[in-house]
DNA sequence: CGATCAGTTGACAATACTCAAATACTGTGG
DNA sequence: CCACAGTATTTGAGTATTGTCAACTGATCG
């Protein structure tokens, strides 16, 4: 007997970038075993150490995957959202959450349990591939991100990110920061004052024009150089 | 018709974590597509950007990948040693490499072509998740990696880094460098004279002692504090 | 309307990088 | 086996970037 909040979840599952392309009697093995749960604002999803069993995927709402250093400064790993799946790393290396994550903002997540998970993708190859994609373009964006906390500057790592909400956002020159300032700072692997007055600083060298939480791209060219060689 | 060489192949694979506990007609069926194939030290494997036609295995030898920024500064994300795979990624995300890989030493690889691969995880689940434990592991590596690289300052990853050797060599307070401190410094983010600075600090504060590439830790629990906080 | 929090600005300090030069090491050819 | 060339490593001096601390503004929310 399958209501419709299961048969609309089946559709979704197969929409997200995990479960795409895969067969109706999958899909609905897997929303036999998934669990849609509710996060507000601000509340702990997990946290590192805790065990991993299972994991989620973002059915709407905005989730922040974070590291708190002893001293409490706070590096953002990812800001995943609706379709994306977080957490799977200790499904398969056995081992706790290597990081915290929150809700941003009130949040509707899956949950698929691990071991039932782990069944599935035992029977189902197809599962398996997808989720090595998965896997391997994360691993490629924090092959990226490396790169970008070792070898380019606070101004190169800014200007990298403008060019890439720009390209993400495709609406020209024009651009949302997506995230508060501090949380940006966080994301940049820096502080809110430093990430303030590079924000002015690329304003004053004509760079681009700041309103709040929009920019305009004046100069793209200077950007991208920017970004390259991570230096004024 | 199977000879000697073929044969410790397929002996040797069933020992990499990778294809550990798989069975034996699996494991032939990988041999099968393998190939052997020799570079010399200093030779490059594959550079960034190249097309992903398949992975490697490291058989013996040492391999550096590494990421290099436009002003020319490294920055390497891992050194691989016998029975580490690498280039995997560009196999299931569909890309090519993000980043550069050199023999350190002469050594012998296995290379797994991409598309004869991918068949066979197809049809063998256990493979699959091999693979992701592998992936997922890697993903945790680079987690603490960020982690390192946007917390703590330099004597905090070389402290923490004296510490995993050490743990990695089980040789209770005496370890081996394994890297020229070239390549350490990049290893860490950070130069050689930063490095050689940092060094000498730590001898002249009594927690280590240095004799060339050989360190003897004096003070672990001082080490360990640095490893955490990150400060002097 | 006060309180809390995000963002900005200024003064200062500290960490780590650049540049330069001296010294030790390595491997190779004679 | 030695001399030499090319690297690695170390040390010094100066500088630059970014983090810390503190004060202030402005927005948001009960």
């Amino acid at each position: 007997m399958v209501d419709e909040r299961d048969k609309s979840l089946v559709k979704w599952l197969g929409e997200t970038s995990l479960f795409v392309g895969m067969e109706e009697q999958h899909l609905r093995d897997l929303s036999g075993i998934a669990m849609v749960v509710s996060y507000k604002r601000r509340a702990t999803i997990f946290s590192e150490g805790d065990p991993g069993n299972g994991f989620y995927l973002v059915k709407d709402g905005k989730v922040k995957i974070f590291m708190i250093s002893p001293d409490g400064k706070e590096q953002i790993l990812h800001i995943f959202g609706p379709g994306n799946p977080f957490g799977e790393v200790p499904v398969f290396a056995g081992q706790s959450f290597p990081a915290h994550a929150v809700a941003l903002e009130n949040s509707r997540l899956v949950f698929l349990p691990r071991d039932d998970f782990v069944a599935l993708v035992g029977v189902n190859p197809a599962l398996a591939l997808n989720l090595l994609a998965t896997l391997s373009q994360r691993l490629r964006q924090f092959t990226k991100m490396i790169d970008a906390l070792s070898l380019k500057e606070v101004p190169g790592r800014l200007a990298a990110h403008l060019l890439y909400l720009s390209e993400k956002q495709a609406a020209g020159d024009y651009l949302q920061l997506e995230l508060s300032k501090t949380q940006l700072a966080s994301l940049l692997g820096t502080i809110p004052e430093t990430l303030s007055r590079m924000l002015s600083k690329l304003q004053r060298e004509g760079l681009i024009v700041i309103e709040g939480g929009s920019i305009s791209i004046v100069d793209r060219e200077g950007l991208e150089e920017l970004a390259e060689i991570g230096k004024f």
